[in-house]
DNA sequence: GTAACTGCAAACGCTTTGCACCAAG
DNA sequence: CTTGGTGCAAAGCGTTTGCAGTTAC
């Protein structure tokens, strides 16, 4: 049982800044959520959460998941194989790395795209709004459990 | 009514060469597939397959679409909000650009980004197997009808 | 003739909604 | 005390499965 992450207490102050109330429930999903370094399906943080506060209820979950989604806190992750899994968002301009063997997951800068989009903007005729850019791989441990 | 894309006979022909019969409900999907510029759900697929061939069940639809996925002349295409989207898959090495307007997709090369996949996997020590990679915008005719 | 394919209906699993009770402020 | 939040049960929806009849080869 670590301390609550830093991180934690910031987004609970950002619920209740956009009119939400601090509950039981919603301290346990947003713990859950920083303290995993991969994406979680709303099922897997209700199960993991549900250890903690055996109240819980999956709907909540769900809930929860909306409105931190909608303040930018959370985002849902695409994966071939399963796109209802959720992770904090990134601060700043940065993409994700996702492990295939164990699901971990980081983020890295991609700011050297901005040429390419250019490139692609001019000889398409679109203007560029979003770009999804994300790597798949082995970590390293994942490396060694292979060999 | 156009003439049969000359891409349908050559997928019906690998359909074959894989151990396929060549029916009237398949060649209606893949016709419907490949004279769409758009990725289309399988119920789309489903609705306008059935203007052409009465008889024609969503579930044929979706029992195609796994045959063609695996076969990988059929790609399921993620965006923000759906990611139950079919498209032909890009021959070589290509990127979707979609139109946010009205879903029209096309492919570029995307081939600048090895140097930065490289650093990034310098960097992480992870061996990055995978890479997704998707523009977003408006079309040219989708800039003017919102002028 | 045989094995693959078909469409329908039912089952399935994830997500959302309705509702009565509860708790934060 | 008021309003937002909660969990449960039920509904909703896209997808998959079971099956009996049909068709390609």
């Amino acid at each position: 049982m670590t301390s609550r992450n830093s991180l934690a207490s910031e987004w609970i102050r950002l619920l209740q800044t956009s009119g939400c109330r601090q509950t039981e429930a919603r301290n346990t999903i947003v713990d859950v959520i920083l303290e995993t370094n991969r994406a979680l399906e709303p099922l897997e943080i209700f199960e993991i959460g549900r250890k903690r506060q055996s109240g819980l209820g999956l709907v909540t979950v769900y809930r929860t998941l909306e409105r931190l989604e909608a303040l930018g806190l959370v985002q849902r992750v695409h994966q071939p194989g399963a796109c209802n899994t959720y992770l904090r968002a990134p601060q700043g301009h940065q993409h994700l790395l996702i492990c295939t063997g164990c699901g971990k997951t980081e983020f890295f800068q991609g700011d050297d795209l901005t040429p390419l989009i250019e490139t692609v903007a001019g000889r398409s005729g679109y203007v560029i709004t979003e770009h999804w850019f994300q790597l798949f791989g082995l970590c390293s441990d994942c490396q060694k459990s292979t060999d």
